[in-house]
This record gives C-alpha cells, sequence and structure tokens, in this order.
DNA sequence: GCGACAG
DNA sequence: ATCTTGTCGC
C-alpha cells in the first residue's frame, strides 16, 4: 500500500512528545469502517542486540481468517523503548513493511494499546491516524487503567478506566487464560473493536493475525 | 518524593 | 522485546 509520510521521525524525547500532541487530535473513536473483507495484524521484533527493527505483517480474510499476503521489514532502531512512546520505535519499520503489501487491510489489529494511554495516543492509533485505516489495539499486558476482576469465560469483559473515562476494555478471548486489553485505535468504537477481536480470535488468546505477523516476524 | 511502566 | 528447557495441567 502507498504510505504517506506525515512527519519525520523523531530522535529525541522531545520531538516525540511534539508529534504526540499535534496527532492525537486527529483520532476517531467512533465507527468510521467500512466491510470488513481484510483484516492485518503488524508486529515489532529487535535483532543484533535492539539495533535492528524488525517487522511484519499478516493480511486475513475476514472472516475466514485465512493468510492472504504476509511482508517483513528491517531497518536501523532509531529510538529507544520509552513506557509511552512504543510508536517512534516500532512503527517505522511496521510502514516498511506495509509498503511492500498490495492489500489495503480494511482493519489492523496492533500489537500495544491504542487510546488506552497517557495521552491516549498508543500504537495503535499512532499507525491508525498515519495511515486513515481503522486499527483496535490489543495488548498482552496493562500500560495504565484499573479494572474489576474478569469472569473467566471467554467473551467475558470488565470496563479499563482512567482519570474517570473508560478507555478500554479488559477482554477475556479464552476461557481460564489471562485476558487482553482492547481499545480503540483510530475509526473503531470500543464496542466494535471487543466484537472484532473475538471474531479474530477463534482458538487461541491472541488474535490469529497477530499470531500470524509474530510467526512471520520469529522465523 | 515514591512506584508503575505497551513492546 | 530478548535471553532459554523442562515442566505442570487440562
Amino acid at each position: 500500500m502507498k504510505i504517506y509520510q506525515r512527519h519525520p521521525w523523531p530522535l529525541t524525547l522531545e520531538e516525540a512528545i511534539a508529534i504526540q500532541e499535534q496527532l492525537r487530535i486527529e483520532v476517531i473513536t467512533e465507527d468510521r469502517l467500512e466491510p470488513v473483507q481484510y483484516v492485518a495484524g503488524v508486529d515489532g521484533g529487535f535483532e543484533e542486540s535492539g539495533t535492528i527493527t524488525r517487522a511484519a505483517v499478516a493480511v486475513l480474510g475476514f472472516p475466514d481468517l485465512q493468510l492472504q499476503e504476509q511482508a517483513i521489514a528491517r531497518r536501523s532502531t532509531t529510538f529507544p523503548y520509552v513506557p509511552g512512546y512504543l510508536s517512534f520505535r516500532e512503527i517505522p519499520a511496521v510502514l516498511d513493511a506495509l509498503e511492500k503489501i498490495n492489500i489495503t487491510p480494511d482493519l489492523i489489529l496492533c500489537d500495544g494499546q491504542g487510546i488506552a494511554h497517557p495521552r491516549r495516543f498508543g500504537i495503535a492509533c499512532h499507525l491508525g491516524v498515519l495511515l486513515d485505516v481503522p486499527t483496535i489495539g490489543v495488548a498482552k499486558s496493562l500500560l495504565i487503567g484499573k479494572y474489576a476482576d474478569v469472569p473467566d469465560e471467554r467473551g467475558a469483559w470488565q470496563p479499563l478506566l482512567h482519570r474517570g473515562e473508560t478507555i478500554g476494555a479488559v477482554l477475556r478471548t479464552r476461557t481460564g487464560v489471562k485476558p487482553v486489553y482492547v481499545s480503540s485505535g483510530h475509526r473503531v468504537s470500543l464496542t466494535t473493536a471487543i466484537d472484532y477481536v473475538l471474531r479474530c480470535t477463534p482458538k487461541y488468546r491472541l488474535p490469529e493475525t497477530t499470531r500470524w505477523a509474530d510467526k512471520l516476524a520469529s522465523s
């Protein structure tokens, strides 16, 4: 897909903060998505002691979840891992990988938070705004927020709260397994996000999209 | 000031 | 994220 560069990639935290402040106002948390035919998953990883960032994209058909296309990209790492600024470390390589695929996904599931972020601008929001494509954040662990115990059955969830607002959902995708943290990325509401995450997790805790991207990036 | 802290 | 084997439990 064609990628339009909205801003240069920052090398300092100060520059990153400025970009977050500028782009966060563009995030849309309402449903503005087309019928989903293709769902993509993106994943970032590191090699050579972290000096190289590796990203993988897997595009699956929906709702069959069969792999349709894949791509991998590597580029030198230019930003450190700082909680709250993960996107500046991983998105550059993710865009490189997305540029290689022919199918434009109708929805992208990201490995990390959406608006369940201190400034409501997690990696899923950042990627969604840069591409203007609907995105959802699906994280394996908590960044911010509090929540009540989630019943043990698949499909059960509890709102993730922060400063008086619901910023996401703690969702059980498999009975008896740790829940995942779901939040709107861009152009997708929370209830719709929960629905898609459940439809992308027919068998395992994590969505098939991210599992594919993970597998491709590792091998 | 003291912890918490996506990947 | 990454370094890493076997092991507990359904």
